[in-house]
DNA sequence: CAGAATCCTTAGGGATACTG
DNA sequence: CAGTATCCCTAAGGATTCTG
């Protein structure tokens, strides 16, 4: 087993805690999120609107792990009818760039997964 | 909403396909097998071995998945016992950098995330 | 050895209704 | 408006057993 010794960051160490949090990010709606907020502050309803399928609930709970985690921050304003405002931090868009990549990676190789898809269903029908 | 028009990557079309894949990439047994196959070719059951946690279920199906997107090759020599191993293809492979820059960035911000969390929890309890 | 099949439990998440 | 609180249901996934 000498030859899996050096095991790749995506591992780390028993994968634990870096799985943990890529698990976080990973999440369906947690990427969306982000990605919708590079684009500046904007208050719930606003993020409601633009992320497309995602109900109340699941917006309420993506928004307060991000919060949670430091990566998106939270202002209240004091008016009524009340807004909230929400907004990337500094640690919240470092996050952009890697997902960024991750995202590029997706739609260069969306065609040819399509087509390996096809293929092996027909193979398998 | 002029503003909003340019949609980051991210959500790409609708976020229809691209999420799609992004779902299927991100989940938390892929990333870990094809990290893991990223040291070389493997048979199933060191597969097993060197993935913490995995159950058979869904490592096979993790590989399926993967072998169906193209991302993995599976060859099955006509031995008995019977030998399968399974290895990143092209494909599969040019996965790994943004995966490793996702993982980076992980690495990189576990404490900061960690700290904030636990700020985070003594606040409201 | 490499799975396929079955069973069973939990939790993710939608829909709805209510509140400060 | 920006949530919280419930209810409810599906599907993800573990444990176990069977097979080529």
């Amino acid at each position: 087993m000498e030859q899996y010794e050096h095991t790749c960051m995506i591992r780390g160490d028993g994968g634990k805690a870096i799985r943990a949090i890529l698990d976080r990010i990973c999440d369906k709606w947690t990427m969306l999120t982000v990605a919708t907020l590079e684009q500046g502050r904007m208050r719930f309803s606003h993020l409601h609107q633009h992320i497309p399928g995602i109900s109340q609930r699941m917006l309420t709970l993506t928004l307060r792990n991000l919060e949670r985690d430091g990566l998106v921050s939270r202002t209240v304003y004091a008016e009524v009818p009340p807004r909230v405002e929400y907004a990337l931090t500094l640690q919240g868009e470092s996050l952009i760039p890697p997902a960024l990549a991750l995202a590029r990676w997706a739609v260069e190789h969306n065609g040819e997964i399509q087509a390996s898809r096809d293929a092996y269903d027909a193979r398998s029908k």
